[in-house]
DNA sequence: TTGTACGCGTTATCAT
DNA sequence: ATGATAACGCGTACAA
């Protein structure tokens, strides 16, 4: 009963028992040159016999490449970081690789700590979608002036042997505005942005673009952080959504419509909103942003902006497999995504 | 300007370049046994000029271990497998364990795929939270039988040498009923289930044992599927909800409550509702499953079930790892949490 | 204190 | 058609 920890059944256990070198086996197992078909029989009974599995190290540490790709998250828990993966998933399965997801959980530290994991693992190529940092942004260079070939998606890095893939969100932020600001509206809140942190955002940056190009005064109350939770954002920022809807509410002239920083802070808001007796978007119109499947699902359904997540997922790994597998230095590729607004009830009522 | 495709820098490089042997520098690096002062701070040098980075391949063939624990998630767009992954990760990291993450989309298939995926870079154990199915768990039983550490999460595997934490779905799912029927509910409905498939849901099975508690005769007719989607339950399923109330709202008497298999399908069914121009709980009162981050944001705030998803996820972790540091065969641990009914307005209006 | 020899499990290369 | 040998990069055991 009591089973010794044991060890693996290697190659050279199976060369044994069918009485054939290991390089027959390898043979056999590669489909590489040529075996009789005796042998093979012999070497393929052992195989079944005794339930052997490759040791992908060794393999690696030989071929020098494992075939397997990393992809560094900063926040699992968010939809469009899942379907990043699927995307990047379909992609490499298809050509026969597989993917290892490390999670950061948004510290630059475990960044690194997430790349050297993958990196001693001597993954073929790295795609990073965590939000830039100094220090990481530097280890990536490294790495990739080290000869391992890396792509970003929607992060700040940019190196001429590395690609970048991101979606327009300075114009998507601009649409999502001058969607309200078309509607009308003249006092619009932008919720997820503290004073002290994410006013680099690109879509925030695009909602002051569209004030200022409309002459509407940009004013630092309509502006909402959303307390602790702002440093850290991830799946859970309903709360955050809702917390600046609330700070919204109490001024002494709230605004008339709000864009949240993403989906899940517009229903954080949009729950504000209704709690305090108001009506969306009669007493406040509401602009997401990403579009996650529940968007269309909410009441009043939410209007937002889409980016094309799956696909910069797909681009990603057909440009990181396209790096892995030329032998020859390949040109820089940037390629940015459109986004698309969505227009839905939460802004125009029916 | 062209790189040529480098060598990763080895232990061997930098032994020459600080002109000692190879073994000098590995102790330099693991801090194990007698190295000059003068020496080391050669080869520290050295190290810190070169960039080098240990090759884990070459490293863990010869240790025999990677540090490195392989996590199988179904669906990585679930606020559940995000959770879980949490807690894992909490666990392993400060241990000093790498956590890779392989997500298998729901197929049996690439259950296997990644399984192997794994393996093959030699984890030094695997937390798998997949749905379970023959072709897997009779795979997992050669694993665990071959000596690798396993550990199942929600997922109906038992094994001799293998580890298994999960809640108490049934039970969960028997109060989630009977607080419906404690509110004076008969006519209770159950989304998320089809005929042919889903059956076995724990959840499910305590709605109906409820039911049959309390004397109520289980209408197939109020067992709502929700379509297509419901073959393949993820994140997205929301529109399973939808689907699935629609069914509901369409029959001669519809329900007065439903119980909703997880809080994705209750925000579907909830909209549906609303859109129906009826009102949540008066008209029809709903309970969802999960308690994930929106439960308590919606309007109204959804009733529900929830299950300590990070600290299942911790135990797993915790499992596993005391798998793996001992030595002698670890007797077998099954740990089945408690959930907890949720009440908010959904059910109870206020 | 430092170095040498060998092995981890594969596969490439060359020989037979 | 098959096998012997070396090598991938590192660490263990032992020698110097």
């Amino acid at each position: 009963m009591s089973k010794p920890p044991k060890r693996h059944v290697t190659l050279t256990d199976i060369a044994a028992a069918a009485g054939v070198a290991p390089m027959t086996v390898s043979r056999v197992l590669n489909g590489s040159g040529y075996v009789s078909a005796e042998t093979r029989e012999k070497v393929l009974a052992a195989l079944r016999k005794m339930n052997y599995r490759p040791n992908g190290l060794a393999r690696a540490l030989k071929r020098q490449r494992t075939e397997t790709v990393g992809l560094v998250l900063g926040d699992i828990a968010n939809p469009f970081a899942a379907e990043l993966s699927r995307g990047v998933r379909e992609v490499l399965a298809a050509r026969g690789y597989n993917l290892f997801i490390c999670v950061s959980e948004q510290s630059a530290k475990e960044d690194l700590a997430a790349f050297d994991s993958l990196l001693d693992h001597r993954v073929d190529g790295l795609i990073v979608a965590t939000r830039a940092s100094k220090l990481g942004n530097d280890r990536l260079a490294e790495i990739v002036e080290a000869g391992t070939p890396v792509v970003a998606i929607g992060r700040d890095f940019r190196h001429p042997q590395a690609d970048l893939v991101t979606a327009d969100h300075l114009r998507g932020g601009y649409e999502a505005a001058q969607h309200l600001i078309s509607l009308g509206h003249r006092r619009i809140g932008f919720i997820g942005v503290s004073l002290t942190s994410g006013l680099w955002l690109r879509r925030f940056q695009g909602y002051l673009e569209a004030l200022r190009e409309h002459g509407l005064p940009v004013e630092e109350e309509l502006v909402a952080g959303g307390g602790a939770s702002a440093e850290q954002p991830g799946y859970a920022t309903e709360e955050m959504g809702y917390e600046g809807m609330r700070q919204l509410l109490a001024l002494r002239e709230p605004p008339t419509a709000v864009f949240a920083r993403n989906d899940f802070a517009a229903f954080g808001a949009m729950n504000a909103i209704k709690r305090a007796g108001l009506r969306i978007p009669q007493d406040i119109a509401i602009v997401g942003y990403d579009d996650v499947p529940l968007a269309s699902h909410t009441s009043p359904p939410l209007t937002t902006v889409r980016q094309p997540t799956r696909e910069q997922g797909r681009l990603a790994a057909e440009l990181l497999l396209r790096r892995i597998e030329s032998r020859e230095p390949v040109a820089r590729e940037e390629r940015i995504f459109a986004c698309e607004l969505v227009v839905r009830e939460s802004t125009v009522g029916k």
